[in-house]
DNA sequence: GCAATATAGTTTTGTCTCAAACTATCTTCG
DNA sequence: CGAAGATAGTTTGAGACAAAACTATATTGC
C-alpha cells in the first residue's frame, strides 16, 4: 500500500511551481497567496518571531548560547535576590518552564540560591562569579545578534518597541 | 532530603514583592527590572507573539480552533492545488510540521489530496465542501480575535506590518 | 490555635516545533 | 540508459513550552 498519509490514492494533474525572477534582491516572488492572512497581525508576529529566533540560533549555534539561558541569567543579574516566580513573569514564561532552566544553571554553578527566612517555600537567586563571567560572554554574542535586528528595523525601532509593548501589556 | 532543585539548602533574607499601585490602568508597575532586555527587539517579539497567542486561545478556547488548523485551511482555500512543501513555506513552519496537521484534516475530511501526474512524490491539496464550511466558521472567530489586536495597535497597524514583513524577509 | 484556603515551586503530561534520518521519485549528466 | 545527486514527503528524536496535578509552606478567618 502506498497511501501518502492515510487516505486514498489516484493520479491526475500538475501545478506550476517555479517562475523566472528579476535580479532585484528586494523582489519577493512568492509561489503562493496569503489570502486574508496577508494583513493579520498575529500571523506576522509569529513569522517575525520565528525568523528572529532562527537567526539567533544560527548566529549562536556555534557557541552554546541557549536562548532561555541568556534571558534568565541577565534578569538574575539585574535583579539579585529575585525569586523563580518573579523571574518567570519577567521572562514571560510559565513558572514550570523556569524550573529546568534553573536546574541547568545550578548544575553548572552559574547561579546560586539563598533561602528566604520570611518564606520557606521560596528562595532568592543570584549569579556566582562564574555566572557573571558567562553572562558577559553571552552578552557579546547576544548584542551582535541584536545588531542585526536593529539594522533591519532601522529608525523604526522605537515605534516597533512601542507597539509591541502595547500588545504585551494590553493582552496580559 | 529537602533540596529544592538539586543543590544546597540554608536560610537567609527576604525580598519585597508587592507594592501599592495607582488606579491608573495604563500604569505598569513591575516588581523587577528588565535591564538590557528592556529594548531588545527579539525579546519583545517573543513576548508579543506569546501574548497574541494566549489571547487567541482564550477567545477560541471554547471553540476547537487550533491555531495551526486555521492558517493551513485558509492557505489551501486560497491556493487550491498547493503542495505540502509550498504550504509549509507559506505558513512559516517546517515541512515536517505540516504532515500531522494534514493527517488531522484528512481524517476529518476537511481537505482532500489529488495526485500529481508530473511528480509522483507530491500531491495537490484542496478543501472539501465540509472544509469550506469549517473554514467559514473558523474565519469568524479568527476575525473577531484579530479585531482585538487591530484595536490595540490602532493606526500603527500598517507600520507594524511593514516592519514585521521587513524582519521576516530579511532574515529568511 | 486550627481548619480552610492561597501561594511558591516542582513534577507530570500533552502539544508544538524543528532538524536529521529515511524513502521514494525525479533530474542531470556521463 | 544508468549512476549520482537533488527534491517531496514522512518518521523519529529532542527541546521548549503551558497547564494541571501535586507538595510544602503561609495566610486567613473563625
Amino acid at each position: 500500500m502506498t497511501s501518502r498519509i492515510a487516505a486514498s490514492r489516484t493520479i491526475r494533474h500538475a501545478a506550476p511551481e517555479k517562475a523566472a525572477q528579476t535580479g532585484d534582491p528586494a523582489t519577493k516572488p512568492r509561489d503562493f497567496s496569503l489570502g486574508p492572512l496577508e494583513d493579520r497581525i498575529g500571523f506576522h508576529l509569529r513569522l517575525a518571531q520565528n525568523a528572529s529566533f532562527k537567526a539567533f540560533k544560527k548566529k549562536t549555534g556555534e557557541a552554546d548560547l541557549k536562548p532561555g539561558w541568556f534571558a534568565v541569567l541577565s534578569l538574575i543579574h539585574d535583579n539579585p535576590g529575585i525569586t523563580p516566580l518573579v523571574l518567570s513573569r519577567a521572562s514571560g514564561r510559565d513558572k514550570s518552564t523556569i524550573t529546568p532552566v534553573l536546574r541547568d544553571l545550578l548544575r553548572n554553578h552559574l547561579i546560586e540560591q539563598k533561602p528566604m527566612p520570611a518564606d520557606k517555600r521560596s528562595y532568592m537567586l543570584s549569579l556566582t562569579d562564574a555566572g557573571k563571567g558567562r553572562l558577559k560572554e553571552l552578552t557579546e554574542h547576544a548584542m551582535e545578534h541584536d545588531r542585526v535586528l536593529d539594522e533591519i528595523v532601522g529608525d523604526s525601532k522605537p515605534e516597533l518597541l512601542r507597539i509591541l509593548r502595547l500588545i504585551i501589556s494590553s493582552v496580559d
